[in-house]
DNA sequence: TTTTAAACGATAATAATTCTCTTATAATAA
DNA sequence: TTATTATAAGAGAATTATTATCGTTTAAAA
């Protein structure tokens, strides 16, 4: 992704345009594999040697906040970032950090069906994320 | 649940019975709300003062590790519990902490025709876990 | 170009969790 | 029942991810 639509995307939300931000965000995209803010520091320090780890947590908190990343679920206590924010499904494997998005709008079709029909009570339900837990296996 | 069928569950899984042990494993399936380590301590600590939240982080990892709980995904640095360890689904309140169990058969059953008609290439499915986010609206 | 509110960087602080090491105890054998 | 031994518990230090502080810099509006 060209680093103008990155701007764009910030400016939208009102959000001050700088390079680190610029750069945080081309890397959450680029490393698409929801990254910790550790990775991203890894991956934005070949091209941007100074910046600071406060400032990538600053920066993706305010991502976050302006909804141009999520904060993805995991069982471990370091967090993990999703440059994906239409709602979509995860692939968590079982054996290794390895997370991967899965989009089905059969799937999604199928289950805003099921819970029109089924309400929970008292509850009004605003996002449906899958969990889908398992190995890859090796072919051949 | 009595402390002879917590014991029993310890046993089962080759793990010695202390009354450590009891009281946390008591702790999280009478706190059935996902609690974290700190309100296990909190909980047990009326009980049994002497505790040190070392035993309850090691005795957590035991439990883990031989499947008497879980661990719950939370997009918080706070890892929470769960004494439940059949598969079942969450619910997150998308204002507060508060995460609920949800159980469906029929849902399950749903899921499980979908993924057998429509697999994952070069994946086995272990689990499917729903997060349901959403607010709890108040009735009346 | 000037101004200024906001962002950055460095480092200290915090908080959850893990580690280390000594003492205590549950389970097993005698 | 008592002795033995491997394992667990307890206390506190260490670690690690994240957050806060604060002086300096900078993006963007005037």
């Amino acid at each position: 992704m060209k680093a103008e639509e990155i701007s764009r995307k910030l400016i939208d939300k009102k959000l001050k345009v700088t390079p680190q931000r610029i750069a945080i965000l081309e890397a959450i995209i680029n490393l698409n594999n929801h990254p910790t803010a550790e990775n991203i520091v890894e991956y934005i320090r070949k091209n941007h040697p100074n910046i600071s780890v406060a400032t990538v947590y600053k920066v993706l908190d305010a991502l976050v906040d302006s909804r141009l990343i999520k904060k993805v679920k995991t069982e471990r206590d370091i967090m993990r970032y999703d440059g994906v924010v239409e709602s979509h499904h995860h692939i968590y494997c079982s054996d290794s950090d390895r997370i991967e998005d899965f989009n089905d709008n059969e799937l999604n079709e199928l289950l805003e069906k099921y819970f029109e029909k089924k309400k929970i009570p008292d509850f009004k339900i605003e996002d449906i994320k899958l969990q889908i837990i398992g190995k890859y296996i090796k072919t051949k």
